[in-house]
Order: C-alpha cells, then structure tokens, then sequence
DNA sequence: CACCTTTTACTACATTTGTAGTTATTAGTT
DNA sequence: AACTAATAACTACAAATGTAGTAAAAGGTG
C-alpha cells in the first residue's frame, strides 16, 4: 500500500488516537504547531476518505453522524514498506551510512545510546 | 527542494557517474536489476530536463552532440531536507523508534556494528 | 556534402495529490 | 415537529508525476 505524504501525516493521527472521527483528526490537524495551519474540514475528508477507499482504514461505529473510523494498517507495516526505497534513494541503500546520518544527525539522550548499543550487541549476537 | 522519487533515482546515479549525459543514464537505469526495466529514453531526458529546471543539476559540456550534466546539490543535503519529514511520518518523529527499526531490520555484519557502537560512544563523548 | 542516427526540445496525457466548494442529510436542540 | 449546525458524499481543479511521442537539429560517416 502507498500513501501520499499527507495521507501518512493522518494515518500517525489515527494511530495516536484511533478510534476516532474526521472531526478529530481535522482539529488534531490544527492543533498541530507550524506545520499546516488553517486546512479546511473538507480537506481532511477527502483525505479520510481517499485512506478508506485505499484499505488504510475502516469505519468501526457512529459517534452521532459522523463516522469512527479505525486503522487496519499498522506503522510498521508501513514502515518497513517505505524504508528500504528511501535508504536507496537516500543513502544509495547503504545500511551504515544511513544510520551513521542519524546517529550524527538526530538527538539522542545518554539512555537512547545505551538501548541503541544493547540492540547491536543481540543484533551482533543473534547471528 | 523537492525532489519527485523518480527524480531522485536519477540524482543517485548522477552522483555516482557524474559528469555524464541523459544516454548514460538511460542504460544504467536499464541495466539496473529489476527495479524498472525498458524505460523509454525520452522519459529520462524529461526527468533529466526537470532536474536541470529544478537546479538539481547544470549543463557542463558537450559530448558530440549530448548534453553533459553535472549535480548541483549533494546527497548530503537532499537527505538532511528529506529525512525529517520521513522520520515523523513513518516514526513520529522519534529517533529511537526509527534507528532501531533499522538495527533490527537492515543487514549489518559485524564490522558494521562495531563501527556503530563507536559512533554511539564518540556521540556520547561530544555532549 | 548528403544522409542517417542520436539527441534535443517540445508537447501530451492519465494519474495522484493537495486543496476545497456544494449539496444533501440528519442528529441534536428548542 | 421545525430548525440548525455538523457531517457525509460528491464534484472540482491546479500542480506534480510518471510515462512517452513527435519534430527538429546536428554530429559523425560514407
């Protein structure tokens, strides 16, 4: 399954406060700091809308008129659908250059780099 | 800038063969292992022609009657634009979450994880 | 120098995406 | 029961994207 950007900015929504409505997300949406402000209801609609009709999500009751939806898809389904074109695209597939940009990159406290070593070590040690 | 998935599959191969022309990237997409095969050489050009009016690439010579091109932007920072995005989509944002998607996803021989495991200790070093 | 092959430049077109308006319906409210 | 605000359903539309065709020009080759 292949969503579009603003679909997957969603589906997170979904996944944080599933079951839930497009009125939810539409104020989640707005809530959101910077990122897009002033969307339109119909906006998000279409967009939930469009999730359904791809099999991302499903109506799961009513809360009055409007429709609960639920995910059927989960993050990491999606995740690990998206990644390995994006390591390629990125990173020319190269595993270790594209952790080490994220390591150098992105911040990490003291206890994500000693859960991150103790992964590598039962990920050196599971082989 | 943006940059459409197509457009960055050819930027790769810029940055791995540049300078070179529209022709030799048109063969090495097609040579490349089943990702997509008989791509029409007019559709490469016109990837090529969006890049170049994108600034992604410019002209830099001539090659008999081909246009020779050369990249304008690195991979570097393409992916410092892009990994952002991709990381709250796919792993709300949170590093942890997304590098460790990767340490148990992504081959690493052990070479590779001891090189990790440093860059881990050397980050935790510079704070 | 005439020709053929390559390559450019331009145009085309269906699909997807972001964005939203319009219309119809209905759950609550008075 | 009538009204109203919310919501669904449908339609619209420009821009981007993947894909390629056509026409024109200009190298190299006989």
């Amino acid at each position: 399954m292949k969503l579009s950007e603003y679909e997957m900015d969603v589906m997170q929504l979904f996944w944080q406060h599933e079951p839930c409505t497009a009125s939810h997300i539409h104020q989640l949406l707005c809530e959101q700091p910077g990122r897009r402000k002033n969307v339109a209801y119909t906006t998000v609609k279409t967009i939930v809308d469009r999730l359904e009709k791809k099999g991302a999500i499903e109506r799961h009751g009513q809360q009055g008129r409007a429709i609960v939806y639920q995910s059927l898809v989960t993050q990491s389904t999606l995740s690990k659908q998206a990644t390995p074109g994006f390591m390629r695209r990125f990173f020319q597939g190269d595993s270790r250059n594209f952790i080490a940009h994220f390591i150098e990159n992105e911040k990490l406290d003291d206890d994500d780099i000693a859960y991150l070593k103790t992964l590598l070590d039962s990920k050196k040690d599971s082989k």
